[in-house]
DNA sequence: GCCTATAAATGGAACGTTCCAATAAATCAA
DNA sequence: TTGATTTATTGGAACGTTCCATTTATAGGC
């Protein structure tokens, strides 16, 4: 019984005694068939163990129902929730996504696009790994395949885009710390080959240009964005000759690793040592001490990018209006009293 | 330029002036073919911006060469590793896994499975979500997939598994406790609608039985395997006339919520109640305190299951044997130091 | 009873590949 | 030169669907 020869509208037919075309009818639920007919054949369906080729299928229709979603980091749970949220619409609406990781690696991410387009997907989802080349997309668009970019973008690039407001979120954090009393500031993590990192920090430095933060107190520390990256980043800083009293971090991860480095220095986040980070993860809330972050809402972005695609799907467009979503500023204890105030910090 | 018909290999033949044949062969490597001609076909499929359509391919070839992962819950770090691992091993037999999350929901699964069936599959790795029926996968069986499944099993199967050694690590993690001094000591977390808790707890019970403690001094506090779950756990158990003084937790998630718990009442986790985790998550080796729990490599198991699905689809078998991956306990902070010696918890 | 309108079911061509068997071209042994 | 052998290339059938154009059956109007 394990591999009589895979069964087909053809076999299916026999059972039922109607032809391969009323079978088709009825796998596509059509109403011209006699209901009485339709139950004939869907108990031959049942009976045969018969299973729907949709690549036979797509042959014809040249309209595929599944859509890829490329994720440039899976472990990392802020990607990990862009990709329930897209999944979430996308059931609802009835059709499967293929997830698929590019381990933030270009070489890989080619492949993958190129095995997701062979499948013959109806459109893509793609938070572009780092280090993407500006050409990476260039057959995708040549082929007028509807493609959306979720978090991340690229320099120039003509691909609609849901991100968050990056600028505003880092913007946020910033005043927080300068209005809590900090005076001498620093950016934590990400490197420059990242649009992302370009905004945050943008945000940081407009930040302290209008609220009166001079050129020289703003340190700039670039790193990888992990929890490594962070302890690394804070090291270098508490070993300046005037080193900063607060930091913005790129991500959660770089915050947490940040506060790890205090720790091991016997030093307290919160009132030795001000830290903010971005993304606000679930861990954000749990953390010892809680950390005050940037929420982005990247289940809500996954959903919004979901709901672009399938407009776009629906009228074969390839383009689409870019989507910039709200951030706001989550205050826990990781930047601890005001120090303007009293300056008892180790209350 | 946006959508001139798709190109197909009878598009390339025009345009290199040789038969679509020739182009076929070119396209899968074969050496048949004068070099100089291949050459003159691979700059074609350039020109004509062609791409491979695999669905047109897998109607005569029949062996597709993507294989799905199906995973519970992507947004659990633990099965994300899970997923990375596999992909590894996937990559560098140059084929393209599509993975699709279930949420844990049976029904969704179900919908997944048949979508990834359709798609012609060459097999499955299966996670596969809480309360998934006997019969959910009878399906595939008939059909003659290859399906391993991976961390979790099902109650009455014949699929292989590759999981940890649940049993073996929640006896060690115990023993750890015991050998700490401690005597009246739960289970927190997880129901018994999932295999590997009845593994967990058996290993628990065993250890409790062949090292002397007494029936009733062994609690078990069923409960979600979230942090939530957790913090539920601990405070149903401190509520209780005479608490345990240590408790094995289904997960790290779980561990996580207890230690949360304990602080919210003012007791320090590891000087006033041992917690063990289990699954050794990343996060386990940061928290504070730095959490002992029972580490599993589950990206090394998603290797293995990788392995495992590539020599069934080699040897067109649906059968394989069971691989119980090895567990070790990761001593950290948060079971305090011996209470059989001095009872100095405070210091 | 016949003609027309509607409903239900059907055969065949097409989709883009692969692969077998067959052909054409080149090489070699005599 | 001729036939045998090897090397490159090719046409055509097949894979499992969909969909259009037909055919067949059923009902309605007179």
């Amino acid at each position: 019984m394990a591999s009589r020869a895979k069964a087909t509208i053809l076999d299916i037919a026999r059972e039922a005694g109607v032809s391969k075309s009323t079978v088709s009818l009825v796998l596509q639920g059509s109403g011209l068939i006699r209901p009485e007919t339709a139950v004939k054949v869907r108990k031959a369906i049942e009976d045969v163990g018969y299973v729907y080729n949709r690549g036979a299928a797509n042959l014809r229709k040249a309209h595929s129902n599944v859509i890829g979603m490329v994720i440039n980091d899976l472990t990392n749970p802020f990607f990990a929730e862009l990709a329930v949220g897209m999944e979430r619409v996308f059931q609802s609406a009835g059709i499967v996504p293929f997830i698929a990781n590019t381990a933030e690696n270009p070489v890989r991410q080619e492949e993958v696009l190129k095995s997701l387009m062979e499948q013959g997907v109806a459109g893509l989802i793609v938070s572009p790994a780092r280090g993407t080349t500006p050409g990476a997309f260039r057959r995708l668009e040549t082929a007028g395949l509807p493609v959306v970019f979720a978090m991340r973008r690229l320099p120039e690039s003509r691909i609609p885009v849901i991100a968050p407001d990056n600028h505003r979120g880092a913007w946020l954090a910033t005043a927080h710390l300068i209005g809590k009393g900090h005076r001498r500031l620093a950016f934590f993590g990400g490197s420059s080959d990242l649009v992302v990192y370009h905004e945050r920090l943008g945000g940081f430095r407009e930040a302290c240009e209008t609220l009166g933060i001079a050129a020289g107190d703003r340190l700039i520390f670039e790193g990888e964005t992990s929890r490594k990256g962070g302890i690394a980043c804070m090291e270098t800083a508490l070993a300046m000759a005037a080193p900063p009293t607060a930091a913005l971090c790129f991500n959660d991860a770089v915050a947490f690793g940040a506060m790890l480095a205090l720790r091991k220095r016997g030093l307290e986040p919160g009132a030795d040592f001000a830290v903010v980070g971005f993304d606000d993860v679930a861990e954000a809330e749990h953390y010892m001490p809680a950390l005050t972050s940037v929420a982005v809402d990247s289940a809500g972005l996954g959903e919004r990018a979901a709901h672009v695609m399938l407009k776009m799907i629906q009228s074969r467009t390839t383009r689409a209006e870019d989507h910039i979503g709200a951030v706001n500023l989550v205050v826990r204890d990781s930047c601890g009293p005001d120090r303007r105030a009293g300056m008892g910090d180790a209350a």
